[in-house]
DNA sequence: CCAACGGTGTGTTTTATAACATAATAAGTA
DNA sequence: TACTTATTATGTTATAAAACACACCGTTGG
């Protein structure tokens, strides 16, 4: 089956996900998004952007899943959060005004929709309700960055990899089903999310599915137990 | 010798300070913060705020120092960052709508100033300068975050404590002599920025005292060989 | 067809760092 | 002044998690 999609199909999902810093701007400031963008696929494993690169505008995630991660010490990568459709990505560079300090690859094969820099930042300055959007949507961030330093500084391998599974849980939901947690990530990246090695996320795993609080089909993850993910997660 | 302090002394410091975020404002906006703003002394060792409280208003520190830290596994304190005069406190939780999820207490007597929440929110919408200033604060802040989880979490004792002190002197900067770091924390909070234990921070810095990279006098710590320190830092 | 390869899974060893213990010193405080 | 109490210092032990090693898939491709 071919699905026709329209030159403006992928700003407008962008624009109306209820999730978006765009929703009930009104329709002249809409416009000028439509008017000023682009748009680029990525397969699984594409690389979005790269560390050091300058951002050339506001991404905003039309469909698929992305991970933005930094490389630390010996190239070791941390993710440090997933974006899901309608998220925005690369926003902290484009205001700060400097070079991105990490990349975005996708995770799934994904679209992604530019806004063109001065046009957004016009918008911004004419509309005080996207700013405090914006600032509000930063805000969000920051105390996610700030939990995230505190538990995978503090926290012990279950009770990481535990959190790691309630993020995803509360990014991307569930499939149908309630219970199957809807991204299918390498073991690697569920690793680089909880900062530990790979061998240690595949074996805690393999415990919590022994322990029934999860059960594992290859990269499928039911959580069966939430109460005890939630127990295991927050003493640590 | 006695100072006289007259009544708007104190946000009137914070306004015009170079680095502020109300610097440059019009005389006209600068007047609303001033007729809508209170203020309070506190002494070294004081709450400022805690986990959990509602904020009333924008805080501005309008003189001293100020940690911001998370209680983790087991009320382990995390500093999150130190707050320098005319930077600002508490203004996640104001932006998000939110209780504070971090605490604040003076590490040295400090005085600062509380701008009403309403009469800010009321200058934000008004002014995109203002605006603006705040998202590249946030910014700036969310990118400190998420360097310092990676740095946290990857790299060994010594480049966590190096990346510490380098830290506080960005923070602060130097005595007159160019050397000596202008803060002077007890070893806990040292330990406490750095994930790490206290006796672990004093260990280490008496091998880097040993290593002519650092020279401490008991609190007083002066940087002997900044470029070493740095390399500790980066290296990991 | 088998080889090569990326991803998974599991056991063993090593090590960085916390936890513990105990002084020594400094700083308040009665 | 002496008496607590906090802070700094250092040595020892225990342990969580990394590092390493190897085996087992399921795919891809020559």
């Amino acid at each position: 089956m071919k699905t026709t999609v329209y030159k403006n199909h992928y700003i407008q999902a962008c624009i109306d996900n209820p999730g978006s810093i765009f929703k009930n701007l009104k329709i002249g400031e809409q416009e000028v998004l439509v008017k000023n963008h682009s748009y680029a696929h990525y397969h699984k494993g594409e690389i979005i952007f790269k560390e050091g690169e300058k951002p050339p505008g506001l991404i905003s995630l039309a469909s698929g899943k992305v991970k933005i991660f930094k490389e630390g010490v010996g190239g070791r990568e941390q993710i440090l959060r997933m974006v899901k459709p309608a998220g925005i990505l690369g926003f902290r560079a484009l205001f700060a005004g400097v070079a991105y300090s990490a990349s975005a690859i996708a995770i799934e094969d994904s679209t992604i929709c530019i806004i063109e820099k001065d046009a957004l930042f016009k918008l911004v300055r004419e509309s005080p309700e996207l700013s405090l959007k914006i600032i509000k949507m930063l805000s969000y961030e920051l105390g996610f960055s700030n939990n995230r330093t505190v538990s995978l500084t503090q926290k012990h391998i279950r009770g990481r990899l535990a959190e790691s599974l309630l993020v995803l849980k509360d990014t991307y939901g569930f499939e149908k089903d309630g219970k199957t947690i809807k991204a299918y990530l390498s073991r690697e990246d569920i690793a680089n999310l909880s900062n530990m090695t790979t061998s240690n996320a595949i074996r805690t795993l393999s415990t919590f599915a022994a322990e029934k609080v999860i059960a594992i089909d290859g990269r499928k993850i039911k959580i069966l137990d939430p109460l005890k993910l939630n127990r295991i997660s927050t003493l640590g």
